[in-house]
RNA sequence: GCCCCUAUCGUCUAAUGGUUAGGACACCAGCUUCUCAGGCUGGAAAUACCGGUUCGAAUCCGGUUAGGGGCGCCA
């Protein structure tokens, strides 16, 4: 039997991490058991639904990379399947109206909790005749309710095992607001059904909502899927990973700089590991090894510093050509080359978290900039000595040509003036070619900068001394 | 309150009855070095607790505790 899996979200927010996680899974095991992955956009909620949400996830996941074999499905334009399932439930008297104001309820609900009861629907329009009902609905607002057994029923999950769930606990519990306005429970249960979905992975947080399918599955006498429920991702502040709780959607990260391959591998960790020690670990590397039995079955608290390391790692192995068309160069006018963009993209690099700090962190190629004198000097050397080993420096410069203004020879040079004085010579220099006290090495600065430039700048800090 | 799930360094995890309990991130120290970043080397850091089973338990069982989830005409 084909594996058939769906990645089934609500388009009420913005895909975050716990939802591209869940993507995931559900993707590596399709791809690695060559089976379908599906996307099913679940807005059966009309107040709730957004199509800036869908777009979203749908964005999200392509920029991932999370490609999907079938879909997007809209369970919007399914209601008529949904409608002759709960017809069906209804006319095997499995399923029945329920007139119960939602005040009313309300208030039942609260009673039974000061009685130091469980809350639970008691029943009231389970057994009304049809005539009554028939009467009722021309004018009242109603719901649809499954009739639920008296009794305890065990499920077996994937990663847990045996699950009891005792239905006295629950009552008759509604699968439709109307015969067009299907709920979760019932649309998500007849969508996985028609699809042929073998094996729903989903969060922790449907465990209990499993069991109440079940029945379904049971009363309209379907093959239930394997359930796999994968532990939750929680925040900093240790509960579900959510909107409210402040959880970054994928495309904030996205905005932030943050790479899809690292979001991916940070993602993929959060709850599964390959095989050995390794880590860093690539998509397709993924769909190799993965495994539903190897999937953790314990909550996990995701944390930033080990995906900004994956994302240091990620852009530390992207060549500049790849980062060029990922950064924002609106704020950063230039005449460089080609070449000399490449450059900078490589220095900005090796000192950057995110995509976003590449530019800024070589932004004095870009813009002009000032310093103090006293930033010239290099611990306790003098002024005068710096001034003249400026002078120096400028003077071997002026000795290159053009075209051999490069990296390497600048090192050559300045590494034979300073001997064992480096800071005298090189500090000077760098806070010359860049105003600051932390950046690349002085002499890529000086290459990128050219001959006629780097000159100019030693210039201008001689004047400063 | 009731029901369900979970429990290894701060965090993510490895070890599926026998290991000095391993790795990664973060942290600390040293080295590399003109600065920053990085790299290299080293360090500190965990089986929640109590019983039971067993020659032997992080691992199996029970209880306690803690954390999380659910108890919607949301998903």
């Amino acid at each position: 039997m084909v594996v058939r899996v769906r990645f089934a979200p609500s388009p009420t927010g913005y895909l975050h991490l716990g939802g591209a996680r869940t993507a995931l899974f559900n993707y590596l095991f399709a791809k690695a058991e060559n089976g379908v992955f599906i996307l099913r956009i679940e807005d059966t909620d009309k107040e709730r639904s957004r199509r800036e949400f869908e777009e979203d996830i749908i964005d999200s996941l392509n920029w991932l990379g999370l490609f999907w074999d079938e879909g997007p499905i809209r369970q919007s334009e399914r209601i008529d399947l949904y409608e002759k399932i709960i017809k069906e439930l209804i006319d095997k008297d499995l399923a029945y109206y329920c007139f119960c104001s939602k005040e009313e309820l309300e208030l039942r609900k609260q009673e039974q909790l000061t009685r130091g009861e469980v809350p639970r629907y008691s029943g009231t329009c389970r057994n009304l005749d049809k005539q009554t009902v028939l009467k009722r609905k021309e004018k009242e607002n109603y719901v649809i309710r499954l009739k639920v057994p008296e009794k305890i029923i065990t499920f077996k999950d994937f990663l847990r095992g045996e699950i009891k769930f005792d239905f006295r606990q629950s009552g008759d519990f509604v699968i439709a607001k109307k015969e067009k306005e299907p709920l979760y429970v019932l649309a998500n249960t007849v969508d996985d059904h028609y699809q042929g979905i073998t094996h729903v992975i989903r969060g922790e947080e449907f465990i209990l909502t499993t069991p109440k399918q079940l029945l379904i599955y049971q009363y309209l006498d379907w093959q239930p899927p394997i359930f796999v429920h994968l532990p939750l991702v929680l925040g900093q502040d240790r509960s579900k990973l959510s909107k409210r709780h402040g959880a970054k959607s994928i495309n904030e990260y996205r905005q932030e700089g943050y790479l899809p391959e690292a979001i991916l591998n940070f993602v993929a960790l959060l709850g599964w590991h390959p095989a050995g020690d390794r880590e860093i670990i690539s998509l397709e590397e993924m769909i190799k090894e993965f495994k539903l039995e190897k999937l953790n079955k314990s909550p996990t608290i995701f944390n930033i510093s080990k995906l900004n390391y994956f994302n240091r790692h990620y852009l530390k192995t992207k060549k500049p050509e790849e980062l060029i068309d990922l950064l924002d160069f609106s704020t950063y006018i230039n005449n460089y080359s080609y070449e000399k963009i490449l450059k900078i993209i490589e220095l900005g690099k090796e000192r950057a978290t995110t995509l976003n700090d590449i530019l800024p962190s070589v932004e004095f190629f870009f813009k002009d900039f000032d310093y103090s004198a006293e930033m010239l000097i290099w611990k306790n050397t003098s002024r005068e000595k710096i001034k003249n080993n400026l002078e120096e420096i400028k003077k071997e410069f002026a000795k290159i040509k053009e075209e051999d203004f490069r990296a390497e020879k600048i090192k050559e040079i300045l590494d034979r003036l300073s001997g064992n004085n480096k800071g005298e010579y090189f500090w000077p220099l760098r806070v010359a070619l860049s105003g600051k006290e932390a950046s690349p090495p002085p002499f890529d600065l000086a290459e990128v900068f050219g001959k006629e430039k780097t000159i100019d700048l030693i210039n201008k800090a001689i004047e400063k001394l």
